[in-house]
RNA sequence: GCGAUAGUGGCGUAGUUGGUAACGCGCGACCUUGCCAAGGUCGAGACCGCGGGUUCGAGCCCCGUCUAUCGCUCCA
């Protein structure tokens, strides 16, 4: 069986997962929007996290913070000055190129030392080395650059009816941010001791200069991260900790071992505020992608924080009677992305004929937890209804069930075997007297009879996770 | 953003030398059937991405625009 991209698209929006957003304005490029079965993954994906890392966990707590946030925030994080990519485009082949990266690839070749890396120069610095050296297009070595020009890649947006500088703000090109602020009201208002952890589900904005890959990379998405404070010195024991949990937990969840692999930065690859930094990836049908990145940051955050807004970011341990800025441990992953890793590792085609006749079906084998149908509930026949409804009446009360009684039976389970619906209760005549229904399992197609007033207890054992 | 290709009912497609759209699947109603996509009858649904132009007349020709896919780049 082949998993391509095109098929898991297609099923996403015949089936009302994902559609191509503002589709009747002739859409909107890289913007997408969750359907009827979508949201519900969507919060079923986010419900997964929230559970795992904030509910159970006796380290975390949560927070919901605001996406506007004081610009400030963004000179202290750094996304003012360094988010922003020096771009250039060639008059000649029209080809862009980041101007840093020309001058470091231009000075290796050309054996020129640099005295300090080209991330650090200014815009002027970086046009006059390429004048000096006159630096070739790497595409068709013509000389005839633009100016460069930076990209900032947040968003930006005025506050309130004017719009002058003076009250721009940004949309949070990470959530990140709003937890290190609050970092002092969450530890104290928590009353939590170090080691412990803040996590935020939320959007974030970043003007991507390339997005793309379907909900892969988006350039508004929605973000699950984890900033776990600890001592220096035990943070690379959390590390390995944290990335071990991780894993677990898409592992937990159906991901299978050989879809995953984690790819440690090497020194030279890792941010400027991060000691270590592991991927976790997934083979998506295009290719290995990051899922997860887990980081060790350091105190960078939190003292840059402290250096911008004169406030005391220091924890004081009062089993050592120390103060000192905590190290950050941060998982941070995309809710989209690892939604469409599920939508991936999910979808099936299975061959319930022979060769020569074959005999087709498509399943989502989604995890229980995740799937957005839990039940289907059908009648065998529309003569059924009033018995039927008892039964979703009864279990729509705890589970998202879909009542079905369009079409014959076998059409019906094929439909919630493409949903991924993990079970379905068919009503049948015999149900009218001896009080049971039968409950098929989508991936073995078992059936079971199961009495209507146990079908409750029944249905707790099987979604308890 | 640049280069290449594409854009017809929900989906997949057909559409001849320009003369106002066809088929399959799906969807709905009824009949039939009654535990794994059976059958029958009837039906809803597209002004051919959008805007402009050429023409007596354009889905088919021209321009623009939007969107998608693939390459360059980036990343959660």
């Amino acid at each position: 069986m082949k998993k391509s991209m095109e098929k898991i698209v297609a099923l996403a929006k015949g089936r009302g997962f994902v559609y191509p957003g503002s589709e009747i304005y002739g859409g909107l490029a890289n913007s997408w929007d969750y359907g009827n079965l979508g949201s519900e993954l969507k919060n079923n994906v986010k419900k997964a996290w929230w559970k795992k890392f904030i509910t159970e966990s006796p380290y975390n707590v949560g927070v919901d913070c605001a996406i506007l946030m004081n610009p400030q925030t963004w000179v202290a994080s750094g996304h003012l000055g360094g988010f922003a990519d020096p771009l250039m485009d060639c008059r000649q082949c029209h080809e862009r190129f980041r101007a840093d990266k020309i001058i470091e690839d231009f000075a290796a070749e050309n054996n020129i030392t640099l005295e300090n890396s080209v991330d650090g120069w200014s815009n002027d610095e970086m046009m006059g080395f390429i004048k000096e050296h006159s630096v070739p297009c790497p595409s068709c070595g013509a000389h005839d650059f633009t100016d460069i020009r930076q990209f900032n890649l947040m968003f930006k947006t005025f506050q309130g009816v004017t719009e002058d500088a003076k009250n721009t703000v940004y949309l949070r090109p990470e959530t990140a941010q709003g937890i290190f602020v609050n970092f002092k009201n969450v530890q104290r208002t928590s009353r939590k001791k170090l080691p412990f952890g803040i996590g935020q589900i939320g959007k974030s904005f970043r003007n991507e200069i390339t997005p793309g890959n379907f909900i892969f990379r988006t350039r508004e998405f929605e973000q699950m991260e984890l900033e776990f404070f600890c001592e220096p010195g035990t943070d690379l024991e959390w590390f390995s900790y944290w990335r071990g949990f991780c894993r677990d937990f898409l592992l937990s969840l159906g991901l299978k071992e050989e879809e995953l692999r984690l790819r440690d930065h090497d020194p030279a690859e890792l941010a400027f505020y991060s000691k270590a930094t592991t991927d976790i990836e997934f083979l998506f049908p295009f290719g290995w992608g990051e899922l997860w990145g887990i980081a060790d940051r350091t105190d960078y955050d939190l003292k840059c924080h402290q250096e911008t807004s004169g406030e005391d970011m220091s924890y004081f341990d009062d089993s050592k009677g120390e103060r000192y800025i905590p190290y950050v441990i941060e998982p941070s992953l995309g809710v989209d992305r690892m939604l469409l890793a599920f939508l991936c590792a999910a979808y099936d085609e299975e061959n319930l004929g022979t060769e020569e006749k074959p005999d087709m079906r498509t399943v989502l084998r989604f995890h229980p937890a995740l799937a957005p149908v839990k039940i289907g509930v059908l009648p065998l026949s529309k003569k059924l209804a009033d018995g039927a409804q008892e039964v979703f009446k009864k279990l729509s009360f705890d589970y998202n069930c879909e009542y079905d009684d369009r079409g014959n039976i076998g059409k019906r389970y094929r439909r919630q075997d493409e949903i991924g619906t993990p079970y379905c209760v068919t009503y049948d005549f015999d149900s009218e007297t001896d009080g049971a229904v039968t409950v098929r399992e989508r991936d073995s197609m078992q059936q079971e009879r199961v009495k209507i007033d146990e079908l409750e207890a029944y249905f707790r054992e099987k979604f308890r996770f």
